[in-house]
DNA sequence: CGCATCTGAGAACATATTGAGAACACGATG
DNA sequence: CATCGTGTTCTCAATATGTTCTCAGATGCG
């Protein structure tokens, strides 16, 4: 069976909507993303890719396409890791480490923050990067820490108890500004950085 | 099993308000959550999401909400983007961007690189960092490449040609480093920065 | 032209999904 | 125990979406 150039840009759509939203889209929005109005035609595209085997249709039900023959979606979740740069002959690869698996990123109690301001700039974590916590209510000293001060501000440091844990160390990576200490009691540790991100 | 928008906006919202605040959210707070009035029909949505697999219900518990595997059927691939960090209330959520997909480090052709010394630090890219490339041969004055000089070493730095191209400058982001400057036939791109991660 | 095919609009209908809220059971708390 | 808050179940109604249809226009072909 032969599709014609709008089942074709059809089908492209939805495997573009499902790669990009994780779910399929609603005939609606098929037909916006076409550039048609009508349900009811992008219905009748639809049906012609089920009848060509592309794609299933959970009749009735919302969002009910389900793709066949292409990769049923599985993300990639590692990439290549081709070497160590800046040195070296063109790029070699490294024996024993030959991927990076971006699921490492992942934890039961990560979440993700905007990092804001350049309290952190020498650490390398500068103003618009994405930090990766991970949940938790304790840390170590010298654990980089999501603080909550006073129930009220939210800050990204670097953490030490210090007086037997009777107070507590917020330092800056940044020369330009100082360290600030708290009463313990004053303090409650959010969560732990565990990862950063950075997209340019 | 295919979540609706709103059961897939539910488990979301629950996600979030877990990692921010340690216990599961009441049916109340699920509701006001998503913007509806109702207990009984956050409830649903909480039902329907246990059959789905997403959590377990402590029946009749208050707060009895417990999540199960972050994603019964594929790997995850997002974060929950929780806010902005060092500034403002405990943390808020940001409209219109609450995760963030980490398959946008991802494309047809990247792939990734430890980074090995100093030369970029002014950038924010340390030293054991990873650096996920986009492979191109061509790169755009400013952009941060991996370069192949002499067909023999290679290096990340910051791009500029100069002389109506007849060279190019590879900038170091490290105020004790100098440019260096290449005959254009020396040097070859192998690729375009695009992210950077780093791990704890 | 007459005909077939592809296309788009939109009406009409069935049902999936959603929201409100009442009523009741039970856990939490003093 | 007594009270309140919370979870659970239910019905009713409204809205959104999928489905099927008819009508009409455009195009190509014998």
């Amino acid at each position: 069976m032969i599709l014609t150039d709008n089942q074709r840009a059809v089908l492209n759509f939805i495997q573009r909507y499902i790669a990009t939203h994780g779910v399929a889209p609603k005939l609606q929005e098929i037909a916006e993303g076409i550039g048609i109005r009508s349900r009811g035609v992008a219905h009748r595209y639809v049906q012609a890719l089920a009848d060509a085997g592309y794609l299933a249709i959970d009749s009735g039900k919302h969002r009910g396409i389900r793709l066949l023959r292409e990769n049923p979606h599985q993300p990639q979740t590692t990439l290549p890791l081709l070497g160590k740069i800046a040195a070296g002959k063109p790029i070699e690869a490294i024996p024993g480490e030959d991927e990076i698996n971006l699921l490492d990123f992942f934890g039961k109690n990560n979440f993700a923050v905007r990092v804001q301001g350049d309290s952190m700039i020498d650490a390398g974590i500068f103003d618009g990067d994405i930090a990766v916590i991970e949940f938790r209510e304790t840390a170590n000293d010298g654990d980089i820490v999501v603080a909550l001060i006073d129930e009220e501000e939210t800050t990204l440091k670097r953490f030490k108890r210090s007086s037997q844990g009777r107070f507590i160390e917020l330092i800056p990576a940044n020369k330009d500004m100082e360290t600030m200490v708290y009463g313990a009691h004053r303090v409650r540790i959010q969560g732990v950085l565990v990862g950063q991100l950075r997209k340019y």
